[in-house]
DNA sequence: CTGAAAGCGCTTACAG
DNA sequence: CTGAAAGCGCTTACAG
């Protein structure tokens, strides 16, 4: 099947090449309407369709955006920052060429200068969780960081908002009737920002709260559901009068592990111990019992606004990165302390 | 920064242009030693890196391979079916370019000849779980399917041995000695072919181990923790010596909730109940307490194949789908059947 | 209002 | 052994 041509439909419409490609490319129109509509219904009629390499080659423009990231495709995690970012990109008439580094310099310094030997019109760089980083050497100006930042700056970026995230996940323990809030912190050896950040939250809104943060409370664990087992065992060999009514945790894989250690030890959530987590992860936060409230990472929505930007569809500052929302996930391991439950519910009525 | 070109180089190197083409390209050597040479360390010192749209547009070969999907992408599922995918395009010098359909005819019809107007040398066309599809319209032959075979066949395609699956899973427990043994299946309304290939391995190997398959321990959950904790109520509610000393769930999914549901009514596993999952999938199966044993999706090696066929670096049959094999991942979820275990230990040592 | 010509940066027969 | 020329399929000044 050899392909139509734009000189095909010139000769079959009568006029030159030039003309067909004024045509179709709705340029100033110095055209005729007759001619106009003679040369769409011939283009119409043989499925013309322009070669985007020819055009490419000429204009020096591919409409194709090129996304690489460290492990974005890799792990179940965050796959829905490229969803939203090809979905822009859909939207808008371009493609986008995937590489994944796994996570390997070599492999990014020559998947950088591939993209832009293959004349890229733009360019995202993503990470697969919020961290600052070196600006890898050969990116593009204008090339746009999704959820993670450049050192010093200079480049747009997109991350999500960890300290309001914190704060969103102490506070609505604090509503519920709280005072005693542990903190279940990312005591892995390479702490994320992100772990420090919502511990900010934390301790802003006790403190807000007129509530002391107890250092007791602000225990560490590996980020999986074994750490998450370990911390609550250790929270809750507490003193009882000293032990925690509910606990925030940096992420749905320990608040996971908390809610197993509960099940074992016959402590209902969240009647005896209400649980928040961070992430809203995927086949893990919904699927826990009773389902997971906890605070959702704006994967699709960062991936969107960064590939806004990438397409000039949005500005963007390149001094400091542009914090998204984290909006809280309301299921159901959030309830009043069991003092308060208990002591309200045969006196209040409301 | 203007780029060099392939002139410049001839020009700096005193040749022509063909020349240049030929030395860069290896073509078949009438070019003397010395002027190779020289075209070599000449296009090196000014860092010559030729045009790929011209090339293209020359050659009619892009290097670039279309990956579209339903959803691969935005689920935490199946992400590395296409980071083996990714990975072999890598490896062998090509770029893909990604479209995720979310699911929808148009947007997928519309994709298919976005990409083949834009000349990819290649495509696979990827499901987010093992079906039998209609093949789309406007697909290249030679477009390899992933994860899911076309009606009829006609093209290369990959999915996962879900028989042998069944098998090994049902097997496994068969070996530590369970004669009791259930089969949680997909209760969703749209059964996928794997819930039946994995009942038919499952009702093959009780059959060759002389056990005769219960009707009672066939049950069906939605697909979901919440339905393997009904689904194993259910199970637990027989009779005792009808009870299942072992279950073989659909998913992890599924199996996550049989052992939520025993954490909580003091079951212990794998001493009072063995079960093995399917997928082993991320951030699921390892976390649970115990680790479940189950049998991985081989979506990371089916990639690699898909990619591997639509680069012509390995042959594949039209008329059958390949079988990737599913093996089996031995974590701690499965033991011997309590009365075995009990009247071995005092008698046997080995 | 429209056409002829040049050119994007390569590759590849065709000559010599 | 090497060069001049054509051509891949477009777009865009430049003429008229």
């Amino acid at each position: 099947m050899t392909r139509v041509r734009l000189a095909d439909v010139a000769k079959a419409a009568g006029v030159s090449p030039a003309t067909v490609s004024l045509v179709l490319n709705d340029a100033e129109s110095r055209i005729s309407d007759e001619t106009k509509e003679r040369v769409r219904r011939v283009a119409d009629e043989v499925g013309y369709s322009p070669n985007p390499i020819a055009r490419s080659l000429r204009t020096r423009v591919t409409g194709t955006i090129g996304l690489v990231s460290d492990r974005i495709a890799t792990t179940p995690f965050a796959g829905r920052m490229l969803a939203g970012a090809q979905e822009v990109a859909r939207e808008n008439g371009r493609l986008v060429i995937l590489v994944d580094t796994d996570g390997h310099p070599e492999i990014e310094s020559e998947a950088i200068s591939t993209l832009v030997n293959h004349r890229v019109d733009g360019m995202v760089y993503a990470s697969m969780y919020h961290q600052i980083i070196p600006a890898p050497a050969g990116l593009p100006a204008g090339t746009v960081f999704l959820d993670c930042r450049p050192e010093g700056g200079g480049y747009p970026a997109v991350v999500p908002d960890d300290y309001a995230g914190g704060r969103a996940a102490t506070q609505e323990l604090v509503d519920a009737g709280h005072r005693r809030i542990a903190y279940i912190d990312d005591g892995d050896d390479d702490r994320p920002i992100a772990a420090q950040l919502r511990l900010e939250g934390y301790v802003d809104v006790l403190t807000e709260a007129g509530i002391e943060p107890d250092p007791a409370l602000h225990v560490f664990a590996v980020t999986a559901a074994a750490g998450g087992q370990r911390a609550i065992a250790e929270l809750m060999s507490l003193p009882e009068d000293q032990r925690p009514t509910a606990v925030f945790a940096f992420n749905d894989r320990i608040a996971a592990g908390v809610v197993m250690w509960a099940h074992r030890h016959g402590i209902r959530i969240p009647e005896d111990l209400s649980v928040v987590g961070y992430d809203d992860q995927q086949l893990v936060a919904a699927e826990l019992d009773p389902p997971l409230t906890t605070v959702s990472l704006p994967h699709a929505a960062m991936g969107r606004w960064a590939m806004e930007v990438a397409l000039g569809l949005r500005a963007a500052d390149t001094d400091s990165p542009h914090l998204m929302d984290c909006p809280i996930v309301r299921r159901a391991s959030v309830a009043p302390p069991a003092h308060l439950g208990s002591a309200r519910d045969p006196r209040v009525t409301d």
